[in-house]
DNA sequence: TCAAATTAAGTTGCGTACAACTTAATTTGT
DNA sequence: ACAAATTAAGTTGTACGCAACTTAATTTGA
């Protein structure tokens, strides 16, 4: 009767779906800016902040660890988006920071956020409700 | 002012936070009937259904193509989850039908979803809700 | 003070995702 | 009937994510 193991019933199929639908959304629009999706959200997080971040910093903020950041940002760096340097004041640690490169596209990633609301075709408060819920969803799963 | 460039507001980060949130909850769990995330969502497809499915088939329900599905069912049958075998009538297409094994680890896999239930903190009309907004925005985004 | 513990970043290995391509089988349109 | 187009899987190459591990620098505590 009620099978709890339908794939179509489940939270977390639902989650992995749009994600990846998403994904497909944004893929072409970051191409034009030398992007992956991954990327975008370090460029994010840099432009965010007027200085340099540490890459514990970024991992923090993006939630991912170094096996992930490591070569993620050797990457971005040979692509001259941002520089790497080791810290004066730690030599454990490495800033990331901004290249003019990276500076430059800022400009032309305004653009993208407007475009995928729209594309949503989600009503603002329908959008900022299903943002709020999944930040809450987002809190207490963290604490499980 | 109203930087749209914020991380924080952004809904599809949300999205990509909280599907890695639910798939290290997942892991753990899986990781006991010998499964990742993916090779779950197989499972499930295979659970539904009475007869073997294609390749295709699979790759209809789970939107995923050949170059993820064959290497991710190739591992499957080496783990003795599952078989593949190619069809009589059409020598193209691949059919996937259940093992013993991958029969035999149901029964446990179905107390999984009760368990993600909790541990998503949400009461049922919420979890529901949320489960329909997300299909929606999966329509939409699909659609564009 | 100085060995032990902790911390930050990086490396290795595995499993997705997906674009672009290849191969083989089937369908098609004349 | 049969060449051209289409289709189904599979392969190759690139880029995440993350577990497990290594290395080097800093902190700690008896």
């Amino acid at each position: 009767m009620s099978d709890t193991l339908q794939l179509e019933k489940q939270l977390c199929f639902r989650l992995y779906s749009v994600n990846k639908a998403m994904n497909r959304l944004y893929a072409p629009m970051l191409k034009e800016l030398g992007l992956t999706y991954p990327q975008y959200l370090v460029m994010l997080a840099l432009w965010d902040k007027p200085k340099a971040v540490t890459v514990k910093q970024l991992g923090e903020m993006l939630d991912l660890d170094s096996g992930t950041l490591s070569p993620l940002l050797k990457r971005m760096e040979k692509q001259a988006l941002l520089h790497r340097s080791r810290s004066e004041f730690d030599e454990r640690s490495v800033q990331v920071s901004l290249s003019a490169h990276g500076k430059n596209i800022r400009s032309k990633a305004k653009l993208i956020p407007a475009k995928m609301f729209a594309k949503t075709g989600l009503p603002l408060d329908e959008f900022l409700m299903l943002n709020n819920k999944l930040d809450q969803l987002l809190t207490r799963l963290s604490e499980s």
